[in-house]
DNA sequence: CCATTGACCGGCT
DNA sequence: TAGCCGGCCAATG
């Protein structure tokens, strides 16, 4: 039968979304950064770059998120220049030795590439769970 | 249910 | 190289 090439729409709870969202997050490695449509692809969310802004947005400040760690696809901070969360950033990054040339950092350089075994580890418990 | 919003992205001037 | 622009998709109003 024709198998119709749908976009799904995840078919995933939200606290779902949210859970691989932020244990991806957290997963990256200092001294890196990952763009916000990587943080979603490995988290199993396709196209999904700007529910990892949600994510970010609201995640529980207990977790201790390396949140700094997520950057645009160009290199530059998400953040407008001059606010108080770009200048924020810019020096946890900077902390990591991640720093930013003409407002952008080199992503060649920088992005982070988790390998299998890397993306396997996972403990587990960040993953899913009730 | 329709419209707007947003810590985005990639192709095309 | 830098913008502009349409697409994207869950959340909100």
């Amino acid at each position: 039968m024709r198998v119709e090439a749908k976009k799904t729409r995840s078919p995933m709870s939200k606290e779902q979304r949210l859970r691989r969202l932020w244990s991806t997050v957290a997963d990256i490695p200092p001294g890196c950064v990952a763009s916000y449509g990587q943080v979603a692809e490995i988290a199993g969310i396709p196209r999904g770059a700007r529910q990892t802004a949600y994510a970010l947005r609201h995640a529980p400040a207990e977790l201790n998120l390396p949140w700094f760690r997520v950057i645009t696809a160009s290199g530059k901070l998400a953040f407008e220049e001059g606010t108080a969360s770009f200048r924020k950033q810019k020096k946890l990054l900077a902390d990591d030795g991640v720093v930013l040339l003409n407002g952008k950092v080199n992503m060649q350089e920088y992005r982070w590439e988790p390998d299998l075994d890397e993306l396997l580890w996972k403990p587990s418990d960040t993953w899913d769970e009730d």
